[in-house]
DNA sequence: TCACAATAGTTTACAGTGTACACAAAAATA
DNA sequence: TATTTTTGTGTACACTGTAAACTATTGTGA
């Protein structure tokens, strides 16, 4: 794995090119990822940017590659300052973290889940298994709940409608996620709703309504959490 | 309120103009809205469109408004088509509206929900009474239930987080809701999920792990009632 | 050590963007 | 009909992504 002189600066350029486009992002959106204002502001011309990322799309790609896998490291850091078996207190981190990320890298967290970009459509093939990363931490802590009996799902979840129920089970199988259905319900029913609050948070909507964003995230994640008969301590 | 040939003349131009960014917009993202693309489209001059807007971000606000208006405007109807009394059939008609002008006009959807524009800022006392006209359906069908005595809302509402209630207790005065807290906290926390949904649904996540996104939304929606014991006939 | 190939960089060009300014044409009004 | 208001044009500037041709630098094999 050791890699050539000529490899390592590469490879540097590349980072910095990608530090400076993060910094532009955080600054003036998504959309303003310019490659001639990274240019200028690394003192090169435009086009010898073309010899490290081939298009603006790729730069964005390798952008949203690195956003996803932040985001599961923050998920996976969270869950593991936690205690095993308080499988409440891990899925409260985890969700904190994932919130507390969205927060302090809204740009990027735009990227990944925010309006695509113009003209950019993101390879599935390369994206899909990073997004996956993150999931799999809740479904993890799900299923150990699951098999020491701390998580009950809900009654209603018994009767899932059937498109739904036969295509989670199907997931289930193919990505093999070690879980059964019902919990594995939950955590998505749980992860849509996070989103809903964040996607309105970092777009000023939440503030006007609720007043205190954090406080008011907290109340509904518990909820969540009772509705399955976990409970923080 | 009669309008001479000129205005007339000159309205016609500013829907026209309108029309267009739409398409505009809904062919290549919310960022694509570009005043050349469009005077292009309308054989004119760029500089031409600036007598009926003075500006790219003038534009963009009257798309904003528009938008809303419509969202509300759907809202509004599906509530009607249903009978007075039937509540839960009102929300759930209601929900359904919301998502279905959401994915009818994804662009616009973006446009209000989505990313910020890059260097644009809505002007909040513009924006803010056209928001509040979609919220005021929901919130208008919870206030009769719960006097009708038909909304029971969940028993951890009771004690909701200070800060919170504080702030929407109120929020509920200023605006002139005519509603107790607790049916208004009912809404805003289904609201963020039906958000949720939506987003994730629009920007192509869902269908990747629910399979039937209309499905899940309906059960969701369902779910959400029965917590309140508000049930469909 | 030197020649050659690979890599990194530059200059130039084209088509696109928002918008400011000076001017001309058309229409409504006095 | 003369004057004012409105609507439109043309030109200019600074910005965007990216393609092509060319030069300078660096690493490596003989």
């Amino acid at each position: 794995m050791t890699m050539t002189r000529r490899e390592r600066l590469r490879e540097n350029t590349r980072e910095e090119i990608k530090s400076i486009a993060r910094r532009h992002m955080q600054e003036q959106g998504t959309a303003a990822i310019s490659l001639r204002a990274i240019a200028r502001d690394m003192g090169l011309t435009v086009t010898a940017l073309y010899r490290y990322y081939p298009s603006h799309d790729d730069l964005v790609t390798a952008l949203i590659l690195d956003a996803f896998n932040s985001l599961a490291d923050a998920m996976e850091n969270a869950d593991s300052s936690q205690p095993r078996e308080r499988y409440a207190n891990r899925l409260m981190a985890v969700m904190l973290a994932y919130r507390a990320w969205a927060l302090q890298n809204s740009a990027d967290f735009q990227l990944i889940y925010g309006n695509p970009i113009p003209g950019y459509h993101a390879p599935r093939e390369i994206t899909v298994p990073a997004v996956v990363r993150g999931f799999r931490v809740v479904v993890g802590i799900l299923a150990e709940a699951m098999a020491n009996g701390q998580l009950h799902p809900s009654v209603e979840y018994q009767q899932l409608p059937p498109h739904v129920s036969a295509f989670m089970t199907e997931l289930i199988e193919q990505d093999g996620y070690n879980i059964p259905l019902e919990p594995m319900y939950f955590g998505v029913s749980g992860w849509v709703k996070m989103h809903g609050m964040i996607m309105l948070e970092l777009f000023q909507h939440t503030p006007a309504v609720v007043g205190d964003p954090e406080e008011f995230y907290r109340f509904e994640i518990n909820n969540i959490l009772k509705t399955a008969g976990l409970t923080l301590d």
